[in-house]
Formats: structure tokens, sequence, C-alpha cells
DNA sequence: ATTACTAGCTGTCGAGTAA
DNA sequence: TTTACTCGACAGCTAGTAA
């Protein structure tokens, strides 16, 4: 186990009482609570919420004076910092989640795809109907992603997919191919495919969907187009 | 001990690990991940990954799939909102009106800070250099902020900040400071500069800015200047 | 009324290891 | 390689109680 003296945590359970604190009303001038009452709102026991502030107060996340009425206890600057550092990393995951989700924008270009008549007639065409649920138009629509959301486009590499398997035809052998099911401009629902090459180019995406996408958008080489993409599972 | 069944509350030490799976990017599509990869991550042994997964999955806050080369997992909905939950009451507590976000007005006045030579031509030039992205003027511009900014000024101090290191020359030592990526009147580019005192006053700020502010910007002592204020992250 | 100690219980941890 | 079991060790818990 390698563990640097240096990116010591502090323990889930003391953040935890320490946001506790902190809704409770300890971070401006401090608040006069006994470890009675913190113990009902921690639904601990008295002596935890005892120990508690004490090891927060140990760790400097905490200023207290106690008495025999009452434990006065004002969340630090430290503690605060703890606190505020969650809710930071927690924006920005959360929000950004929520806003663009998993929507890709690509603009429209020829594609050069040579297997999309086979994709559609051979052994592949029963897969997708089986595993995506869609008899799919033989082609695949192709867009560019530039720079900026290649990022993203990674991480969809790490999403869970469906997987299709190669098969030949009297004439040649087709490798096996990932999909995952996307929406297509909010509306028409598809998948991108992606071929199981030992390397190839992220920034480019294919599209299958049981419609002539290119026919039902009126879309032409550098329309734009938004792909929203789930999770199978 | 009063305990209502009603009222379960997620384990701490079982928040942060899904705290660490948003992290991760366990929520939008899910992500593949092994056991052995999360402990490092949770600093714990992978057992200890293992059984956190397990017990969140059987409280429904992720949903998982197994396999023997790896773990694919994604937060439910459930367990977004646990997440969700906890930032939602840190946002309340701790964004007390932050209606115009973290812009800063402070007036020009003549400073005082003796370091303003050895800030631009010793260790910290470098560093300024390579964390900051700019060659910082040799000098300092310094705003008096009033009253009613002081409580702004305070959050400030809870932003994830830049770590400037100390050093010292033949003749004294320097104190470490810590600073945060700035704009001046919405357009010239700088940091806030704070020195690590062990008390200093909150009212006072230090720009430092590639450019000579007060010539860039023809300003005078008592002049207003705008600061913007951003996180590094 | 308080805080907080000691003692003993419970649950979490991680090494070893099976599948 | 994986995941995840058992089990000994110990951290964190509560009850009792002192101050």
């Amino acid at each position: 186990m390698h563990r640097k003296d240096t990116d010591k945590r502090i323990k889930p359970f003391l953040w935890f009482t320490l946001f506790e604190l902190l809704k409770l009303g300890a971070s401006f001038g401090g608040i006069k609570i006994s470890t009675t009452e913190l113990s009902h709102s921690l639904r601990c026991s008295q002596q935890s919420a005892s120990r508690h502030l004490k090891l927060l107060h140990d760790s400097g996340l905490i200023s207290k004076s106690v008495s025999s009425e009452g434990s006065i206890v004002k969340i630090t600057e430290k503690g605060l910092r703890a606190l505020n550092e969650v809710y930071f990393d927690l924006g920005k995951l959360l929000e950004e989640g929520e806003a663009e989700k998993f929507i890709l924008e690509g603009e429209v270009f020829s594609g050069f795809f040579e297997g999309a008549y086979y994709l559609c007639q051979g052994d592949y065409r029963d897969q997708i109907l089986e595993k995506l649920g869609f008899d799919p138009y033989p082609g695949t629509l192709n867009l560019k992603l530039n720079e900026s959301e290649l990022e993203k486009r990674r991480r969809v590499e790490l999403m869970p997919a469906i997987y299709l398997r190669g098969f030949k035809d009297e004439e040649r052998a087709f490798g096996s191919a990932h999909c995952y099911p996307v929406v297509i401009n909010e509306e028409v629902e598809g998948a991108l495919i992606v071929a199981e090459r030992t390397t190839y180019d992220l920034s480019v995406m294919e599209i299958i969907s049981p419609v002539y996408l290119r026919g039902h958008f009126g879309l032409e080489d550098g329309d734009r187009v938004k792909v929203s993409i789930s999770s199978p599972i």
C-alpha cells in the first residue's frame, strides 16, 4: 500500500460531522451546542459526538471552548476549506453532467466506410436487429468532431458498449465492432458504431439508424448534427 | 438511542466512495474499473473497494456488472440524488448571497509591500511563470476594499489556490504565498497574491500582472478597479 | 445540567486465498 | 488477470460513570 504522509485525507465520518456542524450554523460566529444535542443531529451517542468534536479540534478543523453548560464550536478556515473543496468538486461534476450530459456535436462529411453495404446486409444486420432493436438503413452518417469534443469522445470509449462480432462471407472478412445507442438531433434513434481496428481516428464518428439520416434531416456536408449518447446499461 | 428505521442515512464512508466514483466518471454512462484501480483512488485495499461496491450496490446507489476483467459501474438515480443532496445543502450554506459572483471592487492606493522587487526577481518569478503563465511586472497594484466587500473577500480564501513556496537569498527569507488568477477591469489577466502571514488585513489586495497596471489603465490613488476572481481549477 | 474517560462490543479493514 | 470470501486485528461505537 503506497501511502503518502502528505495526503492525509479527512476521514469520511469526521467530514460528515463537520458538515452537520455547518448545517447547525457553526460557520460564522460559532454556535453553542451540547454534545447531547449534536448527537441527536448526528444520530449517534453523546459520547461519539464528544469524541468527534475532539478529533475535529485536534485536526484544526474546528475551534471550541467547553464549559459545564455546553460547547461553543466554530468551524475554522481550514474546516471551511475542507467543506468547500467537496462543494467545488461536486459542482464541477454534477452541474456539467446535468447540462451537457453526453451530447457530442459533429460536422457531416462524405463517408468512406466501405463496409456500409455489408454492415446492413450480412450477419451484422441480424445482430443489430437483435441487440439494438432496429433494422439499419444500409449506410452510415459520418461526423467529424472538432478538437474540443475529443475529450468527451474519449470518455465514450469508457462506457459499456454493445458488441457486434465479426463475420466473413465468401469474398472477405469483416472485423468486429462495438456500438452505443444514441439519439440524433434529439429526435431519431440510432447507434454510434466503432469498428474494432487496432488504431482508429477518434475524431470520426459513424452513425447508423433505421432511417436515411441525410434525407430525413436534409443534411449536406458541413452541417452540424447533435448526437446524445446513452449507456446500454 | 432513538433510531428510526425510516431515516437510514448513507454511511459516510460509502458516500465518499460514491463521490470518488463520480470523480472517476461513473455518472453518465458508467465506467469500466477494476476494484484494484478503485482502491488506489480511495487509498484503501482492493478488498475494501470490492466491499464498498457491493454495499453501494445493495443500497441501490450504483448498478454494476462484474466480469473477470473488471466491473462496470454506474451511479444510479438514487445515488446521484444522494450526492446532489449534499451539494444542494452545501450550496445553501456556503454561498450566502453570491449574486455578483466573485467580482470585487477596490480603491487604488500606494503600496507598501516591500517584497515587490523580490517577488518578481527571485525564485518567485520562475514559480509565477510556471504556475500562472506570465512574467510578472516587478511591482504590485494595491487595492483597498471597503467593508461591504469583505465578506466576499473572505470567501475567496476558501477557493482552491495556487501555492508559491517561500525562498531566501543571502539577505533574508521570504515566506510562501498563495494566489488566484484574476481579470482586472474585465480586460487584463493577472493574479491576486496573498502572503502567508499569520495575520493579515483582508481589506487589502495585492495584484500582480504581466503589465504595469497603473500605466495601462492610467490609474491614480483613489481610482476604483474591478477584479474578477476565478478558480485555478 | 454538562464533558469525556474506561471498558467492552460491533463493524470495518486488509492479508490470504478460492474461484 | 479478475471478484470477493474468511478471519484476525483494530478503529469507532455505546453504556456506565466520574468530574
